[in-house]
RNA sequence: GGGGACGUAGCUCAAUUGGUUAGAGCACCGGCCUGUCACGCCGGAGGUUGCGGGUUCGACCCCCGUCGUCCUCGCCA
């Protein structure tokens, strides 16, 4: 071992240690200089140990006084007891220091372009933190959430193994397939004008898997979809991908909810309460706006329609002579929150629903025994007692609605209900709290209406419940899947479905979405001929690893979670790819 | 592709709403300090206000364009 090679780590040193002579190996953390004596906080990633220069040897001290933030360091000495009353209780190692006998200068470093501290959280913007990634990765945060995300992988690696799930990967280079999200295509150097595309999931080789007999498979694998980024969204990310034979949904359910189990447990320590709870998708829709509700608070959406009709309002009976619906939200004791400037067109709120095609905000306030607004007038005193009731609101709330058809209201009053509950502070965002549900009863096939055909609404190979399978034929909308959803707080974490192993359902359910067999035979022609070796009933799940790491951490932003993400423009600020490349190599790829 | 917010010192933000020398905290540099720990105190350096144009006696501020960052709608079977 060399002489500057590190002992302990710099989270390691308690009173136990005291009187051993050690070495660390860190980054300087902070620095706190006297005449003849220097303080240097040491940093690894295992913690930091607080460093004492106040040697006879000027050689020494003279090293200590140079030595700036971010400088690379070995330091060997003595390990003592803090003077009495200067222990730190902010530190692990807080009891004792270090007192420097030997030092030596790793590397030096030129003065950081952001504080590398996390003090009254004011955290330099994310473009220069991601041009300089390697440098925001040594926060705490970031080194603590890196960690959680290896102890998620290890527990689902550890807990998948123990039941007998087998870990195989599948390729990178495969086929595109039109449907879904958009491919990263990978030119062919060997095939001019013929295109690889990189995987959006391992779906249909997962399949492939259930039929060559893999029957407990799972991959952490990583998936691309060259689609428009989000807050929760990366170009690249990780699902935990599983397939199962020979299995109904309840199993499926039972594998998870476990798993999920076994990952708050390790990874927060917390118990979390199993079976979770089901909600079918109309519910979600019809009380939450959303296939994704958040339940960490209740706001619920309340049809209004048969209450509405009794109305002189026209806008109301219009859109009710349409086909549409009305429904609203009871914001509990908001009258008093919202001016009727908020509330009026163009305010804040009736901005809000816009976004989401909506044309308008209707309000009412609760005052007393009286409604108060401007619509108020077209409700007759008895229709008014009927909509409170049926709203169960009291004095100082806000009734809201949003009459338009059907897939309007559900999207505008769904995200207002969570700007409302935002806004209204209905939840705590930084409580640990995680309210888990399975989504279930998706309808299989949704009817696109600009392009006349039905389009799958999970994937053409997703099995219909059996009940449903007559409806195939005869009335498609009304088709219910067996797939689902697992959400988190709002998010969608996870999904899957059980799939199509019967030629004969498979070759209908391709009727449906108006796809010929030679179409069916050119996207899917291997997997269609693999299903009819002998494929066994199966189905499986997908866990979105990079969501679950910050619902765990507590982030909403999914770049908080990964070491190396791109920013919302898919580009990585720091390598600066994308980027051209030599004549060379699109010669060699035929594409010069 | 659309909408919104933002862009001022290395970093985080001010600048009395168009007024003359663009400030503060942190960081940095120098000095002082023998128990600090987000050390403290004194001093210093640091600016083409993203970029280009326009309006004006005068622009960080108003207008047009452009670039960039974040959020969002579309998109994401």
């Amino acid at each position: 071992m060399s002489d500057w090679q590190r002992t302990h780590t710099c989270g390691e040193l308690r009173e136990s240690h005291i009187g051993q002579t050690v070495t660390l190996n860190g980054w300087v953390n902070t620095y706190r200089s006297y005449n003849n004596q220097v303080f240097v906080d040491l940093r690894d990633r295992y913690g930091v140990t607080q460093v004492v220069f106040e040697s006879e040897d000027a050689e020494l001290q003279k090293l200590a006084n140079s030595v700036g933030r971010e400088f690379v360091l070995s330091v060997t000495g003595a390990v003592a007891a803090r003077l009495k009353g200067k222990e730190n209780a902010k530190l692990a190692t807080g009891a004792v220091e270090l007192k420097a006998s030997a030092a030596k200068v790793l590397n030096a470093c030129p003065t950081p372009p952001f504080e590398i501290t996390e003090f009254g959280n004011e955290l330099a913007n994310e473009d220069i933190r991601l041009q300089y990634r390697y440098l925001d990765l040594r926060r705490k945060t970031l080194q603590d959430t890196m960690i959680l995300r290896h102890r998620l992988c290890k527990t689902i690696r550890d807990t998948l193994d123990a039941q007998g799930f087998l870990e195989v990967e599948t390729p990178l280079l495969g086929k595109s397939s039109p449907e879904g999200a958009r491919d990263y295509l990978v030119p062919s150097r060997v095939y001019h004008g013929e295109w690889f595309a990189l995987p959006q999931s391992p779906q249909l080789y997962k399949q492939l898997l259930m039929v060559a007999g893999y029957d407990k498979y799972f991959q952490i694998a990583r998936c691309l979809r060259d689609e428009d980024l989000r807050a929760d969204r990366q170009p690249e990310f990780t699902q935990l991908d599983m397939e199962m034979s020979f299995i109904e949904m309840e199993d499926i359910f039972r594998v998870i909810e476990n798993l999920s189990k076994a990952i708050f447990k390790d990874c927060l320590d917390i118990d979390i309460p199993t079976p979770f709870r089901r909600m079918g998708y109309d519910e979600a829709m019809l009380k939450y706006g959303s296939d994704k509700p958040d339940l960490r608070y209740a706001l619920e959406i309340v049809d209004v329609g048969a209450v509405a009709a009794k109305s002189e309002f026209k806008v109301f009976k219009d859109v009710l002579a349409s086909g549409g619906v009305i429904r609203g939200l009871c914001a509990k004791g908001a009258a008093d929150k919202f001016s009727n400037s908020d509330l009026k067109p163009g305010g804040k709120l009736s901005e809000h629903v816009g976004r989401y095609g909506a044309k308008g905000l209707a309000w009412m306030k609760v005052e007393g025994d009286k409604l108060t607004g401007s619509i108020e007038k077209f409700f007759p005193a008895a229709v008014q007692q009927e909509l409170r009731q049926v709203m169960n609101a009291e004095s100082g709330d806000v009734l809201l609605f949003v009459a338009d058809k059907e897939s309007v209201v559900c999207d505008a009053l769904g995200a207002l209900r969570i700007h409302l509950a935002s806004l209204l502070k209905l939840y705590d965002p930084d409580a640990k709290v995680f309210n888990i549900l399975w989504v279930v009863d998706f309808p299989s096939f949704m009817y696109d209406a600009e392009d006349k055909r039905w389009v799958a609404n999970h994937h053409p190979f997703t099995a219909p419940r059996d009940e449903d399978i007559p409806h195939l034929d005869t009335d498609p909308g009304k088709v219910k899947a067996k797939a689902y959803d697992l959400v988190m707080n709002g998010y969608e974490v996870g999904g899957g479905s059980i799939r199509i192993h019967s030629p004969v359902v498979q070759s209908k359910a391709f009727q449906v979405l108006g796809m010929d067999e030679e179409t069916a035979k050119s996207r899917f022609g291997f997997l269609l001929d693999a299903l009819k070796f002998g494929a066994p009933p199966h189905g499986g799940i997908a866990l979105g690893i990079d969501r679950w790491v910050m619902m765990l951490a507590g982030t909403t932003n999914i770049r908080d979670v990964i070491a190396f993400p791109k920013n919302a423009k898919s580009r990585d600020l720091m390598t600066g790819a994308p980027a051209g490349v030599d004549n060379r190599q699109l010669k060699d790829l035929g594409l010069k």
